[in-house]
DNA sequence: ACCTGAACACCGTTCAAGT
DNA sequence: ACCTGAACACCGTTCAAGT
């Protein structure tokens, strides 16, 4: 959970400091307090609700305080993500016989720990996660599509591919919920789509028309089961083609 | 190009509203105007540079002036993305033989325009797009994948998978390019990236260390190519396992 | 109907001053 | 070394007042 015994970890150039206090004082602030009382906001109210002023005030004290044991808002979700990443469970041992299973369920917690954080993943997508949690999950990930016989060329792009459509999903999880809808505002408004796209002009757009139904059928869980299928399967094809 | 003829969408209870002038007097401001300013600021300087007083004062006037015409920032987004979306060229006529050459060529040029507009592509990231534009791809989309062969159910599923894939790549294409990075900066950047990975703890790491060049490897263009490639064979084996 | 200046209620971050 | 109040340079949006 610690990443202190890690080498120095490359930074964006875009992406603000590192440098922050090891160990502070402890006196009241800490950054793992800051941390708690932003992940609370996130949790409760969102990621537009975390606001240098909002994570101060909860822990009864001004913006300018923050700064001396966190760099940035930038760093924070940094160090939130990594948190949040942290909670993921990677329990089992590499199978070769279930390596599908055992992605696609990486895959679900990856996604259900993310759900269970607000809209978090808005801030933790595109980023390249660095921290020992991150690099758990990937070795873990790796460690798993080797055993099922891919060749270490498809795993270095197979990791990504995952992770980059595991966090697009917990994106867009996270969407629904910043909007503070309800799960019947949700199913309202796919309805809503289904009618609109059935009452397109039908020369101008047959397929849509057509499709309506489809384009919007199936549940989140579905649809995210769906892709993940479609990756897997993909993944065994390529694998064979090149072999 | 034009929306006014299509019935009207449904609005995701958390968007903000829709109802602006249909056609403004043209005097000087016009939403048209104000979608081309807002466009160029993007372009030129990223979507953090997009604000209401930029887009004013690349007009001449102040923020307050362009809620005549937008009723929101969130709403001048919506119509940048239509906009951009309406630069997207969906040429030839469905092939069956070539369904897949034909997707892959879709996304690519999603991709490249999306580019073309600096990091844009995350605003648009986990919108649904209802505009005219948007919609003449995923007619297009469903015609070539029914054509390739694709059930109804499958097409309905594959459409978004394949737009939340590309929209995900180009997000984080667009990463780079708002930080202001340099081809050599980022070159560098993954170059550090790699030297990271290899020198993990070999006893945490393993995997890591071992695939250090393999998950550093490949060009942008390539690692999409290969994402799509999976995408493709995968759906092929869903589809052939269904029938 | 459109446009405007001024204001409101916010932001992230800095910095001199305190302890 | 840590904490703070006040300030700086911004935000999106509103609203009364103009034309």
């Amino acid at each position: 959970v610690s990443s202190e015994d890690l080498p120095a970890a490359p930074r964006f150039p875009a992406r603000a400091g590192a440098g922050t206090r090891r160990k502070p004082r402890q006196r009241t602030l800490s950054q793992a307090a800051i941390v708690d009382a932003a992940l609370g906001i996130v949790d409760h109210d969102g990621l537009d609700a975390l606001t240098m002023r909002t994570v101060a005030h909860a822990l009864g004290t001004g913006p300018a305080s923050l700064y001396a044991h966190v760099a940035s808002k930038e760093q924070l979700i940094e160090l939130l993500v990594e948190r949040v990443i942290g909670e993921v469970e990677f329990g089992c041992a590499p199978d070769p016989e279930r390596w599908a299973e055992q992605v696609k369920e990486a895959a679900n917690n990856m996604r259900r720990v993310f759900a269970s954080h607000g809209d978090l993943a808005r801030a933790s997508f595109g980023r390249i996660p660095v921290g020992a949690n991150a690099l758990r999950g990937a070795e873990w990930m790796i460690a798993v599509l080797r055993a099922g016989g891919l060749s270490d060329q498809v795993t270095g792009l197979a990791v990504d591919l995952i992770a980059l459509y595991t966090m697009a999903v917990a994106y867009e999880d996270g969407l629904a919920v910043a909007g503070g809808n309800t799960v019947e505002e949700i199913v309202a408004f796919i309805g809503r789509l289904r009618k609109y796209y059935a009452s397109l002009p039908t020369d101008r757009f047959p397929n849509v028309v057509a499709l309506a139904g489809e384009l919007t059928a199936g549940d989140e869980n579905t649809r995210f089961e769906f892709g993940l299928e479609v990756l897997i399967r993909g993944l065994e094809a390529v694998s064979r083609q090149e072999g």
